[in-house]
DNA sequence: TTGTAAGCGTTATCAC
DNA sequence: GTGATAACGCTTACAA
């Protein structure tokens, strides 16, 4: 209203809507419309808020654009960890195919605690994302009963079992342990181990051992399992396996460890001290192919899961058009190099 | 003002701020300043306020907050990749910091590219984030205008120059080739070369090539610089340049490489063949100490540049008290190992 | 195709 | 210490 002084106290003097609308001779909701459903505005006006848009350097307000309608163009998601290479990958195909869109990426880190991932929940919602993104279906009691109540879609990263509500996005852990058992003990090895992930809370990397584990007995071999210290530096739990479990009076002929910088750890450690021992890691990480020798493992579809998590979300979103099918168990690929 | 039918068309029958204050008896006023300046409410309010919120899963509604008050508790990023491992320790460190205070991540890759970058500044503006966040000092002509108007505080990481308006976190990469060159001249090679990196837009990098080229005419020695082909994949332009490099009738006996990745590619590719060349990496990357033999590397504060760059902009913010002593200039160590 | 009016859920302001 | 009231800048609902 007091058009001639308009600098109360909050976004003092600053260019809005109306500012624009004025400019362009037209109403507020000519403008936003513009922005949002450009074709019910004829091509004059359109051409004359372009200009005015230009010339005043108008950034929409996209917060309250999600005030009004209740849904902001942002989409939260909690991994365990951003710097790892596992799910560096992920993040970014998340990322990019979000943005591709016109959506925003709100983005936290878990450590694999759960108690750290239902406070980034929680503070996420508060944003009103348009979807929220979790990893694994490892939750507090109190994550899984806001992703109960919420409304808006949850999705699921990095796992897959039939019975779960959210969507998932991923692979069986389970079956990854199989198809290393299976793989190994094709290759003619007998004595074999599985090397846990140091890292505590990491869940889906039990999964994977229980797999390889009840495998190995179906086929009729006693399974080893190493646990390195908690919480220690993977490269070195790698070493520190390595060594244990050559040090044993029958020492394995093949080691699964529980990802790849495990398994690169006790590559150098058996290298350096001339152990022979196969070695099959997990991940995929950019370095395997660099190893000498260079380091077997099986690949996870991380780039694809993030691809896929943003294409659900758009799809529920109505964003996109929803797909007629939506395969969303995904395939690890054996990587079968020098290692084992 | 009808409470008995509050449903009107959005939020229908969401719990409120308003919710909260009538089941606890209060006005909404209080319920908000038991959330931002508890000690402003009085201790049996605020226990009546508590049960009530935790009784009624109350979230509060962070949008909402963000309009009524112009600023947000989110911080906007814009990184040339995510995936990539020398980011993303930079932004683990980055959205960790904020997280401990109460600040989330808003997070966006602009692959080297200045329109990338442009486009994601103009998005993030929207949401009116608390500060921003920036990679480099390279951007548009409006990236630069966006941030000259713009009245929150802009920080640049991952560089540092004398001249600029913008707080800087980071290092000289000029600075770091000089060290690469005097390094490897100091060890007694004499026939040097640096290969570039195939990601185009990398301009750092290039400064990286031009302290050391500069450096070592300095000292006498000719520098020899190699550049791969545009975008391709830098652990094959690796392997390719060290190929190329070896073919020639003197061949270096240092090589300098923009990145770790390229050096390993390198690495490996000399030592597939047999030849012996020294290698220099940058990066630090996880697997520099993986490698047979060992990378030796120069190691960017990619963590600290991060946790830095949260500190400051939590300091601008008034979150954290001013540091007496703004150190904004980090150093890079020179990790020798057993390549170079 | 365009406009008017009424919120969205919170915080700033000012009064008590 | 507490509250009434008016924004914040936009979109929904409805009308023209």
């Amino acid at each position: 209203m007091s058009e001639d002084k308009p600098r109360k106290r909050r976004g003092a003097g600053r260019v809005t809507l109306n500012t624009v609308a004025r400019q362009a001779g037209v109403s507020a909701i000519t403008v936003s419309r513009y922005f949002n459903q450009p074709e019910q505005v004829s091509p004059e006006r359109r051409e004359r808020i372009a200009e005015v848009v230009a010339e005043l350097g108008y950034v929409p307000n996209l917060v309250a654009g999600g005030l009004a309608s209740a849904r902001g163009r942002i989409v939260a998601m909690v991994i365990p960890n951003i710097s790892g290479p596992i799910f560096a990958n992920t993040i970014q195909g998340f990322s990019d195919t979000l943005s591709r869109h016109g959506y925003q990426l709100l983005l936290a880190s878990s450590y694999f605690s759960a108690e750290q991932e239902e406070s980034a929940v929680r503070a996420f919602l508060g944003w009103s994302p348009a979807a929220l993104v979790l990893t694994s279906r490892f939750h507090s009691a109190g994550t899984e009963k806001m992703i109960a109540e919420t409304e808006i879609p949850v999705v699921e990263t990095w796992d897959y079992v039939p019975e779960r509500a959210p969507v998932q996005i991923g692979f069986s852990h389970y079956d990854v342990g199989v198809t290393a058992a299976r793989y190994l003990h094709g290759k003619g090895y007998r004595r074999m181990a599985f090397v846990q992930n140091s890292a505590t809370g990491d869940f889906s990397a039990l999964e994977r051992g229980d797999g390889f584990a009840a495998t190995l007995i179906e086929l009729g071999v006693q399974p080893r399992v190493f646990v390195p210290d908690a919480d220690s530096a993977p490269f070195e739990a790698g070493k520190q396996a390595m060594q244990a479990l050559m040090n044993h009076a029958t020492p394995p002929d093949a080691i699964f460890f529980a990802n790849d910088t495990l398994a690169a750890g006790g590559l150098l450690a058996g290298q350096r001290s001339g152990l022979k021992c196969a070695v099959l890691g997990f991940g995929d990480y950019p370095f395997a192919e660099m190893l000498l020798p260079s380091l077997s493992t099986i690949k996870p579809p991380a780039l694809e899961i993030g691809v896929l998590a943003a294409t659900r979300v758009l799809e529920s979103l109505g964003v996109l058009p929803d797909a007629v099918q939506r395969l969303n168990l995904l395939d690890c690929r054996l990587i079968e190099r020098e290692s084992a």
